[in-house]
DNA sequence: CTCCGCTATTGAACATGTTCAATAATTTGC
DNA sequence: GCAAATTATTGAACATGTTCAATAGCGGAG
């Protein structure tokens, strides 16, 4: 008879949730929903993936184990939810930043560092995402159906990028996709990379857009325009491009 | 005093291993591992990876469950036995091919449909394979320094279907692990493939090694030379290709 | 032959991701 | 306001990969 829940009285009393607007009654929820992802996230960074349990993170939450399965379908979703907060922000930042660039070249490797920086700590994250690279109907597998518009919002931001180069069509369509895949290999070099601050993969990054800029100039040489055709052609019939 | 377990009567009659070579003698515990993997690999293509438990795999093939992890150290380590069969298969096969093949084209074409043909049914083993690519310490890596051997044993072929060709020592050093690279991302392609008998998968590669030896007449040509050192000088930096 | 040490083998115990039925809290319709 | 519906929350139960201490079998040294 004494193990009645108490309703509150202390943290309620903070924000008292009277009349709120529809939107902002959805943010206790929410803020719950931060919490153990915030909980999450710095687990994983601190202690690793693997490390890391689940009864961990929802007692570092400070909620019982089953609400964090209610917010979130399983441990790797909490990786995805971060890799979606990661990707808010590299197109907060790299939106802003691509209207003071004038080079296609500093463009490009802008929002290559731009991402590094913000993945820089976080590689004990990033690996976990790669978990279902080899699961094609897995929800959370990064080259699936339910992760297009991840990879739409990165390829948006590379083709923001080439927009005010001049190009041909069917390089203005094939670029980012191109470029995307560039940038998931250069994340995969990241996480391999052992040299301290990155010095390796930075150099790398910026030797690759070297590299791309100057093929660019070659490949969009009208000559070679029945070459990028066939590639077109072949992409196409893979379905790794929209049919024309 | 019942439980005395009776040394097996019938079945050790039949081999009595009586005086083998030190070799031989080991048969008898590669036997079992051969049995276990055996039946993991047919549980694994019927039912699915996940779907298959330890316990069943030990079950089928006869033995206790920690059996299976004496020979195995995981349930992924199955899959890495499952595929460096797969990889010794591909070896014999297409090291007899290659003789028989005049064209580079129909070299590097017979390279990637040999290994299709082999896997064409595993789609569900291959995947697992994929799951610790973002994980660098791994041993089942298949990017680590544990699989080096793996990746070593795939470039072994492409360099020996380059032999017969006239190619600049650069070239010869990087085209190999360049079409480890995109053997991998057509393997990657096919688990995603939902075509009819790999119809799709079948086509890329074709469109691809076309593409391949087109290209190659291009970069040979030695007006590419500086082009073709920046390249190679750009892998070496990160250390993709062994320092000169 | 007998003891010793090594390998093969067992199965129970453990850790942890995940599920789920039950309970509390909150919102909604009247 | 109150009842009903909806949502949030709990924690025990479950499934399964993995570990490990104990046992059995076997091959060789003496």
């Amino acid at each position: 008879m004494f193990n009645i829940p108490v309703k509150n009285t202390i943290a309620s009393s903070a924000p008292p949730a009277q009349d709120l607007s529809p939107v902002e009654r959805l943010s206790k929820s929410e803020a719950t929903r931060e919490n153990i992802l915030n909980a999450a996230i710095g687990l994983f960074r601190n202690e690793g993936f693997d490390e890391t349990t689940m009864r961990v993170v929802a007692s570092e939450a400070g909620v019982a184990l089953g609400l964090a399965y209610h917010y979130f379908p399983s441990k790797e979703a909490l990786v995805m939810a971060y890799y979606e907060r990661v990707q808010r922000q590299h197109r907060l930042i790299a939106h802003e930043k691509l209207k003071q660039t004038r080079s296609l070249r500093d463009r490009l490797a802008m929002l290559f560092h731009t991402k590094l920086d913000i993945l820089k700590d976080d590689r004990k994250l990033l690996g976990a995402l790669f978990r279902y690279t080899g699961s094609p109907d897995h929800p959370l597998s990064f080259l699936g159906k339910s992760t297009v518009s991840l990879r739409a919002d990165c390829m948006g931001l590379f083709a923001e990028a080439l927009q005010p180069e001049r190009l041909p069509d069917d390089l203005r369509e094939l670029l980012p996709l191109a470029l995307w895949a560039l940038h998931m290999g250069v994340l995969l070099y990241f996480l391999y990379d052992s040299s301290a601050n990155l010095k390796r993969t930075r150099k790398l990054v910026d030797g690759l857009v070297q590299l791309v800029v100057g093929s660019l100039q070659l490949v969009k040489f009208p000559l070679l325009r029945p070459v990028r055709r066939s590639v077109m052609g072949l992409l196409r019939d893979a379905e790794l491009l929209q049919q024309a």
